[in-house]
DNA sequence: AGTAAATGTGACACAATTGTGACAAGACAC
DNA sequence: GTGTCTTGTCACAATTGTGTCACATTTACT
């Protein structure tokens, strides 16, 4: 699952975060001052950072700076914490780039709802490389379908595949249109790859396999098991 | 030692500041507009910029942003000079990565103070010329790999290759992405050297050597750890 | 039920991609 | 010059992906 990061020199607040953290299941890391922030997450580069903003020594705003300013932190989420409302820090935090903003005090709920949040929304991907859908997460980067926690390689043919049967919605797609859209074939070849690229999919797929429908005399559709349609 | 651009229209300023850090035995250039800083910091790029944000002509955030576009002077730290603690001056400051901001007016101590820490801090490892994840570290200045303890030497082309992965931060990497980055390939060349390199470097990583991971039709990709993360 | 058409399935051949070792040209130091 | 190092190319090997085929199964329709 995620990994957290959490940057606080209060030893106190650390530790009740970890826990609460913990207890959901989140890896944490923690980290005292800047220093040791950001070795800790070159080390091991976190999903999410907690930060505070007074820290000795270096202060939050020069961590947040060099968290962003490093290719391999840069994009990764900061939620700030911070001793008390203060307004002009709130407008710091939030125009300097941070994602969220919590004051302290909070309530452990209130704090893992933000995290969850903001996780769902990011999970450190770059726009548009993730499809999600129902069970399905479609990372087009690696070539990797995510289905209900396990990775399933995917080769590109399939992925393409799926791609496509997925992001029309529910709707059915006739063999044609994804000959078409899929390998690119314009003419009207007489040919089985099709199937046999389905089956090769729905093998894959495993229990989830029926929600690609194949149409009879049109093509296949998928669908998103009742729930989460479009 | 070190040399220092000062930025500013004012005369008296910027003969104040050269007068104290020559004291403290720093070289230094002046600049009185954005034309002149642009053109003495080609000539002699120094380490370290004082930049004042109000100048005649050219404001100081037109030069700010050309000092970073240019890949001679981009890695410069910068730290900014303002006539009072405005808030949103700071915070564009900041947010445009303005390494330190010194409001006026100032007491010579404060300043040079600052000076140093920058100094110190981006000259005992000059602006990211280490990068850690994991059991790699990558030392940009010597082409050394460290890898759990042991020191490796890569080739330059090696050394290159293994940090544009690193640094895409888990994705994946396109090979004509690849070669255009490491190669500067714009064409569609048609070349094995891609494939061959990766082959040297996985050798040279030996058991971390499945960190490189190939994504067949796509590209090669660096995992930090043995989990499909990101 | 019986039949024809459409789709599912497994085996197979070959295509495409990537890995690997050898080699030669160039760069560079001595 | 010689020797070492680096780099790109090549031929070939290993691996993986893809399309076709024959045959099985299902479906729609009479």
């Amino acid at each position: 699952m995620a990994t957290i990061l959490i940057v606080d020199d209060e030893n106190d607040i650390r530790e009740l975060i970890t826990l609460n953290l913990r207890r959901e299941g989140y890896d944490t890391l923690e980290a005292a001052d800047g220093l040791q922030a950001m070795k800790k997450a070159r080390k091991k580069i976190p999903d999410l950072i907690l930060l505070d903003l007074m820290l000795p020594e270096k202060d939050g705003y020069s961590v947040f700076r060099e968290l962003k300013e490093s290719n391999l932190t840069q994009n990764i989420p900061i939620i700030m914490l911070t001793a008390r409302g203060k307004l002009d820090e709130r407008i710091t935090g939030l125009s300097l780039g941070a994602d969220d903003y919590v004051t302290k005090p909070f309530s452990p709920k209130e704090l893992l709802l933000r995290i969850k949040n903001i996780l769902h929304r990011t999970q450190s991907h770059p726009a548009g490389t993730i499809i999600e859908i129902g069970d399905f997460r479609l990372d087009k980067n690696h070539l990797v379908l995510h289905l209900a926690g396990a990775a399933i390689d995917l080769t590109a043919t399939e992925f393409k595949l799926l791609v496509v049967l997925i992001e029309s919605g529910g709707h059915t797609q006739a063999r044609e249109d994804l000959l078409r859209q899929v390998w690119g074939y314009n003419d009207l070849t007489q040919t089985r790859t099709l199937d046999t690229h389905i089956k090769r999919l729905r093998e894959k797929l495993g229990d989830f396999s029926h929600q690609i429908e194949t149409v009879r005399g049109v093509g296949y559709r998928f669908i998103s098991d009742g729930k989460a349609s479009s």
